[in-house]
DNA sequence: AAGTGGTCTAGACCACTGC
DNA sequence: CAGTGGTCTAGACCACTTA
């Protein structure tokens, strides 16, 4: 029994949400301090005078706000904060592509982490409509994709596909798992495409089971969503790039001269 | 009763996941789509034989990655997409500024929104350390800062806390409620403070419960944060802002020369 | 009034961690 | 083995929406 009204109180906040909220200002006021362990779900629950469920429920709603991280069998934590990678708004400086850097490389080094390539997939696939619109091409017809994921220090930072038209890539070095000293983006270069601008759309979400395991995302953590296009200098879009990243681990910075 | 074990299956999707599995490929596959109502939690339950609570566990997982929206005494929905306004690259540009449209009012008219702002605050407070830094101020000093919150058609769409030192605002126009025509900028361009270059720094995160408040905010959508610098001709820092903006309705695009 | 989601109870078994 | 979180059951009352 026992909703919110059954002492007379019409509207009063449920108790889930009231021990929520104690946990919740003591984190924020530093009671609780990042890495420190909360009360169990047992110890709330006979501590509050309600059954396990509902101290459970004010848990996951503190998870879902992405302040604590459950571990099975070792107890609630309150989130530490974590190494924060930013991607530079000169990670595409051609000075780092001469040198033989591919952007993601130049980025971690930066920062003193070492930096890891997975190649997941190469295959060509219908262009997605965001795709097609962007290389101008019909939709769904067909394009080189190359999946990645990214790891600094073997903590996965950014899962990547990049699209390149066929008519460029076919016969080339980007078919093969590695393209070519410098990444693809040297590999473009030598075949022609010269990089000139670069668009980018960002935007959040939460993350997809499937994104949340290959990045292994934890509970109540958002990611980063990129939408990349890069132009040669006659303004000819030659190849896209769709980026997840989580959220807790990046930060992207841009640098803009204004008119 | 019941773990996932129980009919020796060691390791099976436990039910709830099995349930929000087979929802989540139904709605990413189209057969459900936006604004239509999933199945009652007492009839998602009784066809797969669980407890009603079991099936409400599955909808969580759903609303947790915001694909769904639950409405109290309607039914859940398969969320739809939302009016999105993209921040252009070209909102801080001079000719937008010489004609009398604010950076925001430029991006709401653009696309046939009615831009609304609300002023929530105008007072001097010692500056946090981020904002301080950026605009080479001693820890602590005290900056002016503008609480906004910008709506358009109505809907909040940003939070924005704007900063300038003392020594740039006192005794200014930017004291009070309306600067200028044109907005800030075009009152600190009055001021000398000409804008030439901005640097901006885009995460993201769940939001905090005065945010989902103040912004409107669905369950499962996290907040993009924009942590914006305004530098002059000299290179000098005048203006910071820092912005929480709902990231099921923004998208910020920026376009980049290269080398 | 009927149907929906929101919350709670009291109890159970499971899987994982660490002593 | 004890303690922790993960999941489930079967039932209940509440608040909200719609007809």
């Amino acid at each position: 029994m026992g909703g919110p009204t059954r002492d007379g109180q019409a509207h009063a906040t449920p108790p889930s949400r009231r021990i929520a909220g104690e946990l919740r200002r003591a984190i924020l006021d530093g009671e609780l301090v990042p890495g420190q362990r909360l009360p169990s779900e047992r110890e709330l629950a006979s501590k509050h005078g309600t059954a396990r469920n509902t101290a459970r429920q004010a848990i996951a709603i503190l998870q879902a706000e992405g302040l604590v991280d459950a571990q099975h069998g070792r107890g609630v934590f309150v989130r530490q904060p974590r190494m924060f990678l930013r991607v530079a708004h000169d990670r595409y400086a051609r000075h780092h592509r001469d040198a033989g850097r591919p952007p993601f490389r130049t980025e971690a080094e930066a920062q003193g982490l070492v930096p890891r390539v997975e190649v997941r997939a190469i295959q060509q696939v219908p262009a997605p409509d965001w795709v097609a619109g962007q290389l101008t091409l019909g939709a769904g017809e067909l394009v080189l994709r190359r999946r990645n994921r990214y790891l600094a220090d073997e903590e996965p930072v950014e899962l990547a596909d990049t699209y390149v038209p066929l008519m460029i890539a076919d016969g080339t070095s980007l078919m093969h798992e590695v393209p070519a000293v410098g990444g693809i983006y040297a590999a473009l270069e030598q075949l022609g495409h010269r990089l000139a601008r670069i668009d980018e759309q960002v935007t959040a979400r939460m993350p997809l089971a499937e994104e949340t395991e290959a990045l292994a995302l934890m509970a109540g953590v958002p990611v980063l969503e990129l939408r990349h296009t890069s132009y040669d200098e006659r303004g000819i879009a030659f190849e896209v790039t769709h980026s997840i990243l989580p959220a807790d681990r990046n930060a992207l910075t841009f640098q803009l001269p204004v008119d």
